[in-house]
DNA sequence: AATGAATGAGCTTTCATTCAT
DNA sequence: TATGAATGAAAGCTCATTCAT
């Protein structure tokens, strides 16, 4: 199996084993206190075999931190495309956010590592590469948003704007939910962070239908909505 | 006692020299990178002598945490007490958070690893200290909430889930904003969150009032107000 | 107390007070193990303080040795000069040694690294004031040896040789006793080196005296003479 | 397999190159002021290699004493089989135990940090492993002892406490003559130790072959045999 | 392509010693 | 004399990376 030459598809497949054997490693011990031998050992590989793959460890977890994100983005897009009208994508993008961070809670201190790591590096590159991720998942949002806007389902408001801020905040409850140890169901939080802007955005078309259900997330909050982690 | 050259008042001063410039020298290299000896040499004393005041470097490090969120925590209770009409509170608290932010723009990556080296460590007490100031923070605002509830100001909302919910956006923007090369004005986009959420949340008593603010806050957005990093 | 000017008496009392505690602290942690501080905390002092009565820490270990060296000498020149006959002598002789051992037989350690540290330092005077000592103690045995051959109770031989052969042999037997575990009686064991050596060295007329003691004790052994230790 | 640069038993011997590299420096620096890099250096290799072939420092130490007193043991065993009356087993014993300890005299403070170190250690498996060594070689000696009994050549005795003994007198003498600077011949040294010893257990049918001979070197003594030093 | 032995720069931490007070 | 803060050399160990096979 190891003998014969490997074809290009093969070497790319290997690079996905690798890569996708380095996340776990990364996540559980954090990329300091991994050590490539720990990599080689979850995938089944010589120490040396890496450097054939990845120049060095930062490449591969940059690798790691493409991969990775790769998969979330074609979530959001397919969340996006798998419906038509606006409220459902926005809601297909919540839910796909919701189900693809609470599957990878494990992974969680990894995005901090990542976002610290690319705010320190040297090189741009990798800063470069996290902007350009969250642009196009911006650009997602935007498009929602407008969409909205134009069916009067929304309020005018600057789309851009309105992306970026739901990005920003939709890591820093992500990560506010980490930090409190996982104790309440996150999707909760993420509905409740919903309705608290939606009541405020959407218009009376939109909140006529909506009003009931959303008076009442608002009145019960998220924190008591157990979750269980794995 | 007569003889000793350091009285307990100067072993703290001194802490706090360290402790100062520590910040300085983590927030510029990060934690890795960061070599006791830079430290050192930042505070003009032996590598030594660190060791006198510190046990280890992750105590420095976590000292640094607490020096730093400790100013801040007192700059968010002052914000509270410098106000009597929660409306202004609430304002205050958003100045402060800021100042704070935009003032130590420099350590924001610093906050990144606090987090992450928190969530690694094998020990909770790094992970426990984060929570009990979020903790503490979270009901500072969950008070005004209240308070502006109490007026009729503000919507009946799960005040604490509200606070909760608050802080992880704050962090959010924060985050974003610096991941985005702090390339727009970070108290616009405070007041753009501000705007999206209170036009959910306030009452006609209080919408009537600033109406018109917010429905321009909504259509400029934040992104094109530009902001000098130092 | 500490503020009188230190008559020389007083030096030497304090000198003396350090290294009482200083035998303990090395006896119990070994040399290298053993801090500057832990020895002053020992004295109740500062660390600096005792740089005032001993150049450095090996110039404080050999103090250790010489003082308690010197303490068994004279413990073994008085059991000579309590004692007339030279076979009550040699008794005293092995009694004294014997006690002195097993009152310090947590101080064991410490005989070894005197004599490694010795045989490792750069300069010999250690290594020569452990000879001096050897020297005078196979002294007092050659001439009690000597007075037993004039009185007939010991064979001609060559005392001095036999004097240093003793000296070896009493260090290996407490060497070996220690290595043990201190699972016998160390006074039985040096009873039953007597009788084997002395069964042969013994003239007829010491011979007749105790051949029925010295039969048993050969046959008897000392590994089953159970030993407390403290 | 096929690919591997190092089999396993190129593994062994490199772990023996280095271990005898090891003792040299060992022997002649002593534990604590021999660096890892003196060693790396002494086998030509790099300091880090020898983590590969050895957990640590002390590690290595043990596997020093354990490789060099095995190699005695090896000789001691050998020297029991090469011969068939009792008698010249025991000389053999002794003059294995000689020649070795005449070889190895460099190494003879090693011998003394061994013993310390194990005292000392924390943990019991190096004290452990040299018991199990004196062990060994006791019982080596007991048996001897008693054939010689069984041929009426030696009085009845307790031949394990006599085994007991040997050993300690053995390492004592060597001791002795390692701080004496190894100014006599150690082979007369423990000639005139058996003529002692002997000169009280030997029956009267050994005795009257020996006798002449064994009261000249009684007479002579070992002081005045001179030792010529590598 | 795969291996894993070898490398050595690099870093934290310790602690004997100094010296200003 | 006594103190203890400050010092900084020193060393064990780690681990990313290289490279001969």
């Amino acid at each position: 199996m190891a003998r014969t030459k490997t074809a290009p598809e093969n070497r790319e497949a290997k690079r996905i084993l690798i890569v996708e054997a380095a996340i776990g490693v990364f996540a559980s011990k954090g990329y300091h206190s991994t050590k490539m031998q720990d990599i080689a050992d979850a995938v089944q590989l010589a120490k040396g075999t890496l450097y054939e793959y990845y120049v060095d460890k930062e490449d591969l977890f940059l690798a790691v931190y493409d991969h990775w994100m790769s998969k979330y983005e074609q979530s959001m897009i397919l969340a996006v495309e798998e419906h038509i009208d606006p409220v459902s994508k926005a809601d297909a993008l919540i839910d796909t956010t919701v189900e693809f961070y609470e599957l990878h809670a494990t992974y969680a201190p990894l995005l901090l590592e990542f976002w610290a790591h690319a705010l320190r590096s040297t090189s741009d590159s990798f800063l470069i590469r996290i902007r350009d991720m969250k642009k196009r998942l911006s650009v997602l949002g935007a498009e929602v948003t407008k969409q909205m806007q134009t069916l009067k389902l929304f309020r005018h408001i600057d789309s851009d704007s309105f992306a970026v801020l739901e990005l920003g905040i939709s890591d820093g409850i992500f990560l506010q939910w980490v930090i409190d140890g996982q104790s309440y169901s996150l999707r909760e939080a993420y509905k409740f962070r919903q309705s608290v802007i939606g009541s405020g955005l959407m218009t009376e078309t939109l909140r006529s239908l909506v009003a009931t259900k959303v008076q009442k997330k608002l009145q019960q909050g998220f924190l008591h909505t157990p979750f269980k982690r794995k």
